[in-house]
RNA sequence: GCUCACAUAGCUCAGUCGGUAGAGCACUUCCUUGGUAAGGAAGAGGUCACCGGUUCAAAUCCGGUUGUGAGCACCA
């Protein structure tokens, strides 16, 4: 039965995109035809435009999609062989289609191809469809957008104009999809991060270049606290590096020239030569990821199988000259500070230290409160594997370090995906995957399992044996870096963070002046204790004081005035509640220490 | 990088037919000492993103640049 809906919303979505094509054909004759699938809330149609077409051209198109749901057009399938399909679609002066109709002749050697048909409209498509045009609500879609879209994404092809809509089974559905996101839109990382001040894009300081304001630094290092000690307790050694090195470092690296487009543009140190002519002395990248200077220290000391695993561990700052369009508030920046950290261990460790890995990231999602993200083996594209421009050549070490990887995932019990083509270059990895409150998919985090570097670098340890070895790498990130991983707490918490991760987490508010230096006390008392507290200004009214406090997402209020301070008392107030708890000062500083020291989601009274 | 849209006070926005700029909040000062989401008053704050063009006159129209957003491509 529901896969009988979920059908039913398929063809409506699907027969709404035929409808919409009529409609710009309509409106804009001319126009030719890509693709107008279902996609998840909707559907979408890409066209080559005769005339632009810009969202306030959206009411007379969906006037027009009504007109043609009640005309109650029939869909007719049709079942043309090649040949006549061909001729058809030349006939209808529709190339993008013909070219397609063409690749799936030729390559994937199917004999013929169905159209359909409703009222004057025909499309070369595999269908289902409605019946009839008037199973579908007039008012159960929605026109949301306009974009560009590569013709087949791909960038080296023509870029169409796309047009999305929101539809559903009915009105009802459809207002609550476009509310939810609405709301959604609300806890957009970009909006809250500027109205509870926690960091800030200028453009005087760089596109992708975020700086962090007090209370987005209060973030970073709890976050930096929380890795600090996870990754103490499980055995990791902290190291510091700087931002730069010598570009030579990328070239041993195999980073150069695969990243190279990644890279901010190096910085070359001149001198005159003896012709009168500039050389280049020395040059300096701004690094791009943290695995070549920690190689490095790998290299620094000679290594036994006793000394491994070995994991070094840093918050890295890097730079990526990521594509002007990619960039996006703190989701796609220009620099970026990475939970990194780098295990070098023996082939007979690879299992356990992956597993480790894993559970690290469960253990630190927990307590985060982070429960909805998939896991995604991202394997090379079979087809680009002769790629010398994509992936580092070594069957032998793909295939060995694809199937460990399957086999970790697989002994874990772990529910994943599998993502055909989103290997990194030098070998296949397992990504986290999250969406942000509006949709988007991002990876968060990745683990990989590298057999290119330390060759590359010649990494060595001394075996039991006596002889030399090659360590295995795992690179990980589990807190993504700062920007990211902040980027979606913002959005999951709704920037209404638990107590321990609050920039505020106590505020202190008196009923009224002569109670100042009570609440002094308590501020600085707590203050002792290294919680975050604050007393609210003292010139405002309560309701004010309480409202700015709200406003801000402090997660505690205390008020106090007369009857508090004769009893030695506070009023709690908790963010978003209404009911409020008397207790003694005692009590509270003991529970809040708690709840901070546990981390815990919810205030331990 | 590509397509489209947008850019007015710190923030959210108004500004009609082209006639040199306005509100609320925030900020500063004063009054108010108030018991649970905005107490009152006054003040200050702008090269209307930038550059150029059209015009007697441009926030407004046109072109370019930069930045931002959505989507596409990209994403160790």
């Amino acid at each position: 039965m529901e896969t009988q809906e979920q059908d039913h919303l398929y063809r409506l979505r699907h027969s709404l995109a035929h409808v919409l094509a009529q409609a710009v054909l309509e409106l804009r004759p001319g126009s030719t035809l890509g693709f107008g699938p279902p996609i998840a809330d909707g559907f979408y149609y890409d066209f080559i435009l005769s005339e632009p077409i810009t969202s306030t051209d959206f009411p007379e198109l969906e006037r027009r999609m009504k007109r043609i749901l009640k005309s109650r057009q029939n869909f007719y399938c049709e079942e043309l062989s090649g040949k006549e399909a061909l001729a058809r679609l030349i006939e209808m002066n529709e190339p993008h289609k013909r070219e397609y109709a063409e690749e799936l002749l030729e390559k994937q050697g199917l004999d013929g191809l169905t159209f359909y048909r409703n009222g004057p409209f025909v499309d070369m498509c595999e269908g289902p469809h409605v019946e009839n045009t008037r199973e579908i609500p007039r008012d159960c879609f929605k026109l949301r957008n306009v974009a560009g879209a590569y013709w087949r994404g791909d960038s080296d092809r023509v870029m169409m104009t796309r047009i999305y809509a929101w539809a559903f089974e009915t009105k009802s559905e459809l207002d609550e999809a476009v509310k939810r996101f609405e709301l959604a839109q609300e806890r957009d990382h970009k909006k809250l991060g500027a109205e509870l001040g926690l960091f800030r894009i200028d453009p005087e300081v760089g596109r992708g270049l975020p700086l962090w304001l007090p209370n987005g630094t209060v973030l970073r290092d709890e976050l930096e606290k929380l890795a600090r000690e996870l990754e103490f307790q499980a055995g990791y050694d902290r190291v510091a590096t700087p931002h730069l090195a010598k570009t030579s470092l990328y070239y041993t690296s195999g980073h150069l020239p695969y990243y190279v487009d990644d890279m901010y543009p190096f910085m070359n140190i001149t001198e005159e030569g003896e012709d009168g002519e500039s050389e280049v002395k020395e040059s300096y990248a701004l690094r791009p990821m943290n695995c070549p200077h920690h190689h490095r220290i790998f290299a620094s000391a000679p290594r036994s199988y006793r000394d491994l695993p070995l994991r070094l561990a840093e918050y890295g700052q890097v730079y990526r000259m990521e594509e002007s369009g990619a960039v996006s508030g703190l989701l796609r920046v220009r620099g970026m500070c990475m939970n990194d950290a780098h295990i070098y261990c023996t082939e007979a460790q690879i299992k356990e230290e992956f597993k480790a890995v894993m559970a690290l990231h469960e253990r630190m999602y927990s307590i985060l409160g982070l429960d909805e993200y998939h896991v995604r083996l991202s394997l090379m594209d079979p087809e680009d594997e002769k790629r010398a421009d994509k992936y580092v050549s070594n069957p032998e070490a793909w295939a060995n370090s694809e199937r460990v990887l399957k086999e970790i995932l697989d002994e874990m019990e772990l529910d994943y995906e599998v993502g055909i083509g989103e290997a990194a270059f030098y070998g296949p990895k397992v990504d986290i995957q999250f969406h942000t409150v509006t949709g988007r998919e991002e990876s968060v985090s990745t683990v990989q399992l590298d057999f290119a570097q330390p060759e590359r670098f010649g990494l060595t340890y001394v075996g039991s044996d006596g002889k030399e070895h090659m360590p295995y790498c795992i690179h990980r990130a589990p807190l993504s870096t700062h920007e990211r991983m902040i980027a979606f707490l913002i959005e999951h918490f709704g920037g209404a963070f638990p107590t321990w991760l609050a920039p505020v987490q106590v505020e202190v508010i008196t009923v009224s002046e002569q109670f100042d230096e009570y609440a002094q006390g308590i501020v600085d008392r707590l203050r002792a204790q290294f919680v975050r507290a604050e007393r609210a200004p003292s010139t405002e009214s309560v309701s004010k004081k309480i409202r700015e406090a709200t406003v801000r997402k402090v997660p505690n209020m205390l008020v106090v005035g007369e009857r508090e301070q004769a009893a030695g008392e506070v009023m709690l107030r908790r963010y978003g509640e209404r009911q409020q708890h008397k207790m003694g000062i005692e009590a509270f500083e003991s529970a809040i220490l708690k709840t901070i020291r546990d981390r815990s989601p919810e205030f331990q009274l």
